[in-house]
DNA sequence: GTCCGGAACTATACCGGTTTATCTCCGGTT
DNA sequence: AACCGGAGATAAACCGGTATAGTTCCGGAC
């Protein structure tokens, strides 16, 4: 027989279809004795329930989607989103959820995906990343009444949960630290422009450097490739009027700026300092090694795995979730700074 | 309505069940104009097929897996890992096959996973990686009867399908350019032994060598992190008779390697000459960048997920796609040997 | 005029569970 | 003795599709 079913341990044990359901999902409505009958009878012949055939009757699909909205290509180089992915898978396996992953090109085509796994009862619940500014998915997530966890920026997002670190007080030690050492003129080679995070960063550094009375601070865009990152670095340092130091919103961005000081012949941190604002491996194999923020971006993952599973088992659940600020990590690529 | 059922079309369009089910799954059995009036209903009415309740008859859940064995904390900072599944993505997606993403501890628990989804019929296929010596998912798979591609690693594997690239003639490609150059002493940082993959390479560096003539020629296994990598580099470094140059099995540990290298005053490629058998972003970052063999490991994945629909499409579709050798890119961390 | 065959549909079983209405005991009350 | 209530179990409906066995109807051949 290729794969028992509850029939067939009915009428193995001798009892009904739905005698079998009740002892196997542990409610009510059988005796202990028949219960431990049916259980064991179930045991010997191997029984596993068939997930599909349970949905089929309004039930958990006992999976949860991440549909990420970027250029497929570029996904492989980002350090940030493996560690998140793994996190997250860390923390749903532990309840044997799986992760529906889907890589596509826009938010429009993100939110068809919403809407067809919605009506499909694909999922249970999705993260979201990347929130923007006027992000039409909140309103189509809300809609379809899925339960959705935001992945970074807090805030009320219609009907959803946040999970999120202090990216405000992040930047803000990342300034103070370099104030500390004598920087004056910093530049900050941000992401693009719409997404929540690098506005939020984008702000914090305006208000520090307003508080400390640093004069020469900007922020620049870019789409967080390499490519940007380094074109833009490239014209940071040719400048007549240099930055003394650079704080770069991704470490993939910080690397390649510090390959174009080293092309330039600028010497770091003699003559410019370097920071990032996301850590991983990548900074620590570089020389010098580069000053990052460094949060557990495994653990975070882990952290929106479990706010989503608390959010389907209780709707209630809190929706608002904090995680540690990311704290500096200081090393070779920032050094004080004296004017000449 | 919440959502409209084939029932509910029916009862609209004034027809059967049976009727608009052959009308929206383009089969014989209704008129041309009964199937367009049913299809302009099942529009107007914003009909989606459920997936769950087609699955329930046995067929597709249009959906595969993908099961990683690794220490979840270490994947995020595998380049290779992530564009494979960028690429995987990206070839499904387009059939709007979803992809199921597991990381597990160990292979024990992967093939648990691979009983539970066949038993479930979660899946249609599967997507093995890091294939080992006499691995025991072979038979598993075999034994489940799922349609599955094993990626990276020719030959035949019961009855599976393998995607893969010619380690063997890269790995000689990138001796023989370093043996043109001079080096005679060649050292080769390897992963696990237990991977095939590590194995092919290790047994063409010492074929090469044995051709041409190379005496101290030998491999070092390492786990694949950036760890071991540079704890091994820093013990050839140490050597009286140093390697006149290193090849890494992958970026992450090249990079590892180059860094160790500065830290001890070694220079590159003065000194010793580096080489990846793995691309990324990570070599071309580098200062020095560093020699690797590069290939498309985003086409790769792509491909794979290709192979994996046509073994769902045919089952006696081809067993084995070869895809295009990885190509040695030079670049600065190589360098010709003067022998002093 | 009858019979046959195929096209166009309908009615219904089925997939493997969950859920609900129903049915049967059996002991305890009044 | 008649009645009640609840525990323990069963039969049947249901979820939303697919597959299959029938049923009509109609035109063409004998």
């Amino acid at each position: 027989m290729s794969r028992p079913t509850i029939a067939d341990i009915a009428r193995r044990a001798g009892v009904s279809k739905g005698a079998v359901s009740f002892a196997l999902n542990g409610r009510p409505g059988v005796s202990e004795d028949t219960r431990a009958r049916i259980l064991a009878v179930a045991e010997e012949m191997n029984w596993r329930p068939h997930s599909v055939a349970r949905a089929l009757g309004g039930a958990r699909a006992d999976s949860v989607g991440l549909v990420i909205a970027r250029p497929a290509r570029t996904l492989g180089v980002e350090p940030f989103f493996a560690k998140l992915l793994s996190g997250l898978q860390a923390g749903l396996s532990a309840h044997s959820i799986t992760l529906q992953l889907m890589i596509v090109e826009d938010v429009q085509e993100e939110i068809r995906v919403y809407r067809r796994w919605a009506s499909e009862q694909r999922v249970d619940g999705l993260i979201l990343v990347d929130l923007r500014t006027r992000d039409p998915r909140i309103d189509v997530v809300d809609e379809l009444l899925l339960p959705a966890v935001v992945v970074g920026g807090p805030g009320r997002h219609g009907n959803l949960c946040s999970v999120w670190a202090d990216d405000r007080e992040a930047m803000t030690s990342i300034v103070e630290y370099l104030a500390a050492l004598g920087h004056k003129r910093i530049a900050h080679v941000a992401g693009t422009p719409e997404f929540r995070h690098t506005q939020r960063r984008t702000r914090a550094l305006r208000d520090a450097a307003n508080r400390l009375g640093l004069a020469g601070v900007e922020s620049l865009h870019t789409d967080f490739s390499d490519t940007e990152g380094a074109a833009t670095t490239r014209n940071l340092l040719s400048r007549r009027e240099r930055p003394s130091a650079i704080v770069y919103d991704s470490d993939l961005m910080a690397v390649a700026g510090l390959g174009v000081a080293m092309e330039m012949g600028v010497s770091v941190p003699g003559e410019v300092s370097i920071a990032s604002f996301d850590d991983s491996v990548l900074t620590e194999l570089t020389h010098p090694a580069i000053t990052a923020l460094s949060r557990d971006t495994y653990a975070f993952g882990e952290r929106a795995a479990l706010a989503l599973l608390d959010l389907l088992a209780d709707p209630n659940a809190p929706r608002d979730v904090k995680t540690e600020t990311p704290r500096l990590t200081v090393r070779e690529s920032t050094a004080p700074w004296l004017e000449r």
